[in-house]
DNA sequence: TGAATAGTGTCTTTCAGACACTATGAG
DNA sequence: CTCATAGTGTCTGAAAGACACTATTCA
């Protein structure tokens, strides 16, 4: 939130070349389509083909009108209010991203003063969020005409949401399963959001350091690969994939420890990595090649 | 435009769970960067580092106040209107983009019927247009708070605009001018705007048959490579670029055709392609070596 | 010791880029 | 013929992927 001084009313009017009163307002609301990599829940039974880690989204149980007891993503109403001093408090976008985030799910993103003007991206403590794309068909929404502004939030394993706000429940959703658990499919327009947002955050970890924003603090080389095998869908060549990400400049730093102990059923000790400081990868973790073609 | 029923006064007030009279109203506008390559104007002289051809982007002097007087992006609010019948008349986001863009620059999209519901790129004839990114901090419109959906548009050469609704002027601007033509900057973000969007352009050239976009139903892969020197503004290898180009599938395809002669100063005739139909370049044409850090 | 996990060596194929060359047409 | 433009051949180095191998640790 900010404070801004008010227009006064005769700068106001004489700037205004358009006068909302004569349309009909158009609602602007934040969508948040949030990350995380998990261990795989015992809804769907232990290890799908590609191991215990699944990519997870965030989502709500609507209590309200439309689409009441449906799943969505979390979001809601961007606030722009002008208290009864005079004073207008308004949210930046990203600032309402984290808010509903807040208030819907209980997971509050450390440190959510976003400062950057940029609409690009922005690094919340832990939580790295960036804008997706917005939404304005008409008739997405049958309350009324709303164009959505839709985030994406990417975080390491956070801990399972509460529900609050307008959502009846909040969970952790294995991005798979969400078709399996909602077969009518999620609520306005969201399951192509977050079809959208997950293209995204594949196309991403090609040439971005992003997967290092879902490993914790320090990760193994392995626990790297996990997200990338997550997020693809796809297993990965353990070796190749060693040598690769410690080839591309920036990626990851060393720091010297390793992991306490070997795997649970034997196993050489892991070395442990911290992100590196490279914006873009070069040369890029391309995925295994799939047709590119239409 | 588009008719929709009027949701009766009973079913809305049990619908909504939010009351926009409670909060400032937020309006919604539309930016829309147009790109295109044309040979540089008279106006800097003739020939640039590389040649004639440069992109230039279409911006608009404004005609009333704020920003009276600069030039900025054209672009205007989205109209979501209740007519006196009680029908809407609701303007899907790329629509008002191509409005904007016929009202105040003359040029219109052939074939601006905007049926996709993604929100990601839409083809209107021969312009390609797709968002771009939605800007919304609070303050960057002195009037009231604007949110602003910024669209991409590329189009082969197109004719002068001649200015219209509120632009007072409007001029297709070679992009490595406009910090000359306006030294304090475009309105609003829009300087901005326009750098985040000459990045996208740079960007999807890379991965997209985007730059056959640019480039007449028929061209020669030197009138393409032309595409690529302009966006990118470096030079690029002739014999390495051309086999490259016929390389990738989908890319081009050739039309059996020859131009009618060579150079104006002798040459071999050169074949001529079209479109091809990939959607993405696979393998990808890359940018000369950049250093890719930060 | 045997199995499991971490990490390395090496070979083949693909591709970007440098450079030289051939092919064709205008003046 | 001469020069300009279109298009091809060939070599080198970088990098992806397949595969085999070594290194280390737990039960």
């Amino acid at each position: 939130m900010r404070a801004e001084r008010e227009v006064p009313a005769a700068e106001r009017s004489q700037l205004a070349s358009y006068d909302p009163r004569a349309y009909d307002p158009i609602a602007v609301t934040v969508d948040v389509v949030a990350f995380t990599i998990r261990d795989r829940s015992g809804v769907l039974g232990a290890d799908g083909p590609l191991g215990r880690h699944a990519l997870h989204v965030l989502l709500v149980r609507r209590g309200e009108m439309p689409y009441a007891g449906r799943w969505s993503l979390p979001g809601g109403f961007v606030r722009a209010h002008t208290a009864a001093d005079g004073t207008r408090h308004e949210e930046d976008l990203p600032q309402a991203a984290v808010r509903e985030l807040a208030e819907e799910t209980g997971l509050a993103a450390s440190d959510a003063t976003a400062t950057a003007t940029v609409p690009v991206s922005h690094d919340l403590g832990r939580v790295h969020l960036e804008q997706l794309g917005t939404y304005g068909t008409p008739g997405r929404d049958p309350r009324m005409r709303v164009v959505s502004v839709a985030y994406l939030a990417f975080a390491p394993d956070l801990p399972d949401p509460t529900a609050g706000g307008d959502a009846r429940a909040a969970a952790w959703v294995p991005v798979d399963a969400v078709a399996v658990i909602d077969p009518p499919g999620l609520a306005f327009d969201h399951t192509r959001i977050l079809a959208d947002g997950l293209e995204r955050a594949r196309a991403k970890l090609e040439y971005t350091p992003l997967a290092t924003a879902f490993a914790g603090e320090r990760f193994t080389i392995t626990e790297l690969r996990e997200v990338y095998e997550a997020v693809w869908g796809q297993p990965l060549h353990p070796g190749n994939f060693h040598r690769k990400v410690l080839s591309v400049p920036g990626l990851v730093e060393d720091t010297g420890d390793t992991t306490a102990r070997g795997g649970a059923r034997g196993g050489r000790r892991a070395r442990l990595y911290r992100a590196g400081t490279a914006g873009l990868l070069h040369p890029a973790l391309l995925r295994p090649t799939r047709e590119r073609d239409a």
